[in-house]
DNA sequence: TGGACGTTCTGAAGCGCTTCAGTCACACTC
DNA sequence: GAGTGTGACTGAAGCGCTTCAGAACGTCCA
């Protein structure tokens, strides 16, 4: 199999009898040759089968690669069924696709994020980190190679650009909607303090000890409004289904007359299990339990009943990490951190106890 | 801002006294040099802050990145919304990941595919596509490259790897069970023909010149058992909400008596909108109007009922890709395409007419 | 008519790494 | 003690491109 060798630029550039310079120009800097050049360069390209400059050679002159890592805190498949990853992601990918770059995902592995090898041998030219634990050791990775970055709910590093959300005030937000129609016994329901897949109720080691900045925000948030003794729950991660379990755990732990008249989940999906567990038991939404939950993500309108929720911009957040990437690709500075704020969305699953 | 330059291979190859190809082979090849200069070297690498070779660099001599592509046929957003493809992504990297590879996503345009500019600029060694149209130019733009490639749900390309599911076998398999449960009026809701956006009923114009294979298939599949004139109807996207709108549109185009009591979906996502449009008119599941999906994501055992539909292995489909493309990447041939199989899963959305 | 200026194109020096064919020193064999 | 290995390291040639300081050749104005 002696298939011929890929043409590059010197090929095209013998062909045509020019140097190698002016073919490079004529696909970056057409002003600097004349068009009928041009014109010929790219004919001769064209019949000779050169699909234009090695992406990688140009990436080791150039020194950049057109590309942004985006580092996972979990899984591919995890990260492909959380609803407000992906708007994240949508909103970053809005901005930076427009400038050709790619979107280069550095999947986490169980526990913290992605193994700092896979993230030194990854191909971008600035990284944006979202949720990963404070102590992930990516992070560590990233500045070694010093890679500029953009954090996304994460606690300031040193030379990183910052995006986040006021969660514990967000979290207070929906805590005191609660409170203030009444409600007195509270079920709190939270994913992962820690990533070592443990589902159970939060104990205050774990609350104090947790690396993830929004976790704690959020938690700490309920707990400074309605009594640090409020009962609350960990699920190992924001599925519906963990929040259903966790939910019918806090709501039949104790019995009906001490029962939480209001649930607090710290995300959407762990609200939609409540709102299942609710129904499980043989209670209705809102009559018997108020549910409330953090993002408001599209399917929080669609629940049903429609989920009150803390509505964080998600998309802008995606967005505004994609914005300070480019301009770090600039060379541009870090700058302040960016906090984008929330706002309480009132619908049908809260209402007053009964 | 003078920031000192970054260390090189060479810097510490000078640091500590040896040739370059020597720290490099530290790095690569272990075997190649003695443990106690392999160690010397490591340390003063680490005490320099030289964090390996450079992965661009490394990627320009050895010719390969270390990155698989994922052509995705839409947005990132749509995409991150898809469960299907959810799966079908953690699946690849479930078998790609353990080789320290990458993937990089490279989003669609609106129609058909990612831009073959996008293409020709991302750093992948191999890339898999994914429902794309048959005469997507992203796939020419591979071709050019001459990047070997895998295809899924697409049809035979030369020289290339595919894995496929047989659409047409299951989607006969669904209707033809419904047709045995007594069934006589269908209706039909099947996703894009064309990447035009549009929604309404289906015309044969239209799904003669389908360029997507998947459609056509489950289509025909549902036809080639109920009948070509069974009503159809197209939507942009495999959407709930589209789902219903398009199921409701189907089930009041006639007078109840001629109301079709079967809805046949070529997506779960499109049968879950389904199940809603029903309960929308005040009907029951499956008492007036049964419901298929097509896929089996794992909602599909939570909807309410849980949905009967046609199974197909989708992290098998994402593993088996992912094989597929390491094997490419090995210098394999694209050998046999492989074609997994699919199943009927009955559960509650289905029954007799009544 | 000569110099200043523009436009168009080129030569050559990198970008940071891998790899292959050696070189060198030393041990081992008969 | 000549021949044969063998393990440890090196020199230099790339990988395919970008870029910058010119060269070459007009053109235009004074």
């Amino acid at each position: 199999m002696d298939r011929p060798r890929k043409p590059t630029l010197d090929t095209v550039a013998g062909v045509v009898g020019v140097s190698r310079a002016t073919v490079s120009n004529a696909y970056n800097r057409p002003d600097q040759l004349s068009a009928a050049l041009r014109e010929r360069i790219m004919q001769t390209a064209a019949s000779l089968g050169y699909s234009g400059p090695d992406p990688v050679a140009r990436s080791l002159a150039t020194r950049h690669s057109a590309a942004v890592g985006f580092m996972l805190g979990q899984g591919l498949s995890a990260s492909f069924a959380d609803a407000a990853l992906s708007i994240v992601l949508d909103g970053l990918a809005s901005t930076v696709d427009g400038h050709d770059h790619c979107l280069v995902l550095i999947p986490g592995r169980d526990k913290g994020g992605p193994r700092p090898e896979t993230v030194a041998r990854a191909q971008a030219d600035v990284v944006v980190a979202y949720s990963l634990p404070d102590d992930a050791p990516a992070l560590a990775a990233v500045r070694a190679r010093g890679l500029p970055m953009v954090v996304i709910d994460q606690p300031v590093l040193p030379d990183t650009a910052r995006v986040e959300v006021d969660d514990f005030g967000g979290a207070r937000l929906a805590a005191s909607s609660l409170w203030a129609l009444g409600h007195r016994r509270f079920g709190v329901l939270t994913f992962a303090l820690h990533p070592d897949g443990h589902n159970g109720p939060v104990t205050p080691e774990r609350l104090t000890s947790t690396p993830f900045r929004v976790t704690r925000d959020r938690l700490n948030g309920y707990l400074d409004v309605i009594g640090a003794t409020t009962p609350a729950w960990e699920c190992a991660r924001s599925s519906r289904e963990l929040g259903r379990a966790g939910a019918r755990a806090l709501l039949s732990a104790v019995p009906a007359e001490q029962r939480p008249t209001a649930l607090l989940c710290a995300s959407d999906e762990l609200a939609f299990g409540a709102l299942q567990a609710v129904r499980d038991l043989g209670l209705r939404v809102p009559a018997d339990v108020s549910v409330i939950g953090f993002d408001d993500v599209p399917a929080a309108e669609h629940a049903d009943p429609p989920l009150t929720t803390v509505r964080q911009p998600l998309a802008e957040k995606g967005r505004h990490a994609g914005e300070l990437a480019l301009r770090l690709l600039d060379g541009g500075r870090p700058g302040e951190p960016t906090r984008l704020a929330v706002s309480l969305v009132s619908r049908d699953s809260t209402a007053p106890p009964e």
